[in-house]
DNA sequence: TTGACAGGTGGACGATTGTCCACCTATACT
DNA sequence: AGTATAGGTGGACAATCGTCCACCTGTCAA
């Protein structure tokens, strides 16, 4: 049978108790009537890097518990349900945030931003505490009002400039604070 | 001591081990070196809401193990470290993927949808098997190629449209088949 | 001074855990 | 016919699990 297909259930199991099952629940959960099948399952799973396991025995959810498959590019389009499982996967967490404990999620209004693909409506990931670049994407604060804007930097001048030709850069008068650097964007479609 | 901080170590075996501590791990976490501080501390911490329990008496990580903090939109800016703790979470996961078994990441190539917010480099989440509506951005079969596009239905007659003036919309000549529809843009910056 | 109480130690309890052994099939191959 | 093997049953084992009890502090209010 199909390691994935077998996976299945305990990503069911996962997603709903949000904890692996033990032995025993893998026995019930693919139908088996001693702990041992599943013992046994398990390990060729494990074997075959379906699955993993704790130093103290417990299972451990594998990459295939957390990831979306990743499908090359759009020109290449789908590959046949043959060539799928060789297909690359990736957890989209881990992907986005680097350090949980600083990153900030906002949602973006206006569009002096939609000449770098950031619309009205789209959601920033950002991430306080990291050093802001010239070119970076950043949140600022300036002369007491917060924006999003591209950062710029010639020698010890710093200025924002903003990705659409109706609005003009902004040089300080008073003060310019990074508060946070653009990571990344999200844009949600069909919210249902 | 704050809760939240409280949970840091938890986090962060969570993170590293991919499960939830038993008590006496809880224990050793927190520096206890009984159980039973552990366990009391562990029911505060539930039912304040930090952390949760199975029906089994398991540990299950809570919101706080996932989620991303929510500040309101960028003209909002960053509430002070007071008002923070009042900001909404979100679990990125949970806010894109609906269904993970037909979700698939594509790298987009080409800037025919730019003017969509959709950049070459960008990652498009793509669900397959949902019926797509006028007005979707689709992943499309035209004439043998792969391509990113609106989806446009007046009536009987389909066809597919760019967002980028350059480009010209697409009247299928022999077949159009809507592959997949896209859920989602993420696009990240500082790769490092 | 007393008493309540939050917060800690240490240890006990039965239940559940991972592991593994003995055994029972089918199937496939010599 | 014989036999190796994959895949299943049932049950044993020590270790670990969640839970809870008895007890020992400090702190703070009456």
């Amino acid at each position: 049978m199909d390691p994935i297909q077998r996976l299945q259930p305990l990503i069911q199991f996962y997603r709903g108790r949000r904890r692996m099952p033990s032995v025993r629940e893998l026995a019930r959960l693919w139908g088996f009537r001693s702990q041992n099948a599943a013992d046994k399952l398990a390990r060729h799973l494990i074997a075959r890097g379906f699955l993993a396991k704790d130093t103290t025995g417990k299972l451990l959810p594998s990459r295939f518990f957390y990831e979306v498959r990743i499908l090359g590019t759009v020109e290449a389009g789908f590959p046949s349900p043959a060539e799928e499982e060789l297909g690359d996967t990736m957890d989209l967490d881990e992907f986005l945030i680097k350090n949980k404990e600083a990153t900030y999620m906002l949602k973006v209004t206006g569009d002096s931003m939609k000449d770098a693909g950031i619309l009205p409506g789209d959601m920033v990931l950002v991430e306080r505490g990291v050093e802001p670049h010239d070119g970076d994407i950043v949140i600022a604060h300036i002369d007491h009002a917060w924006t999003l804007k591209y950062l710029r930097k010639r020698g010890r001048k710093v200025w924002l400039e903003p990705a659409n030709k109706r609005y003009k850069p902004i040089f300080p008068t008073e003060e310019l604070k990074i508060a946070a650097v653009v990571i990344a964007v999200i844009r949600k479609y069909r919210d249902e």
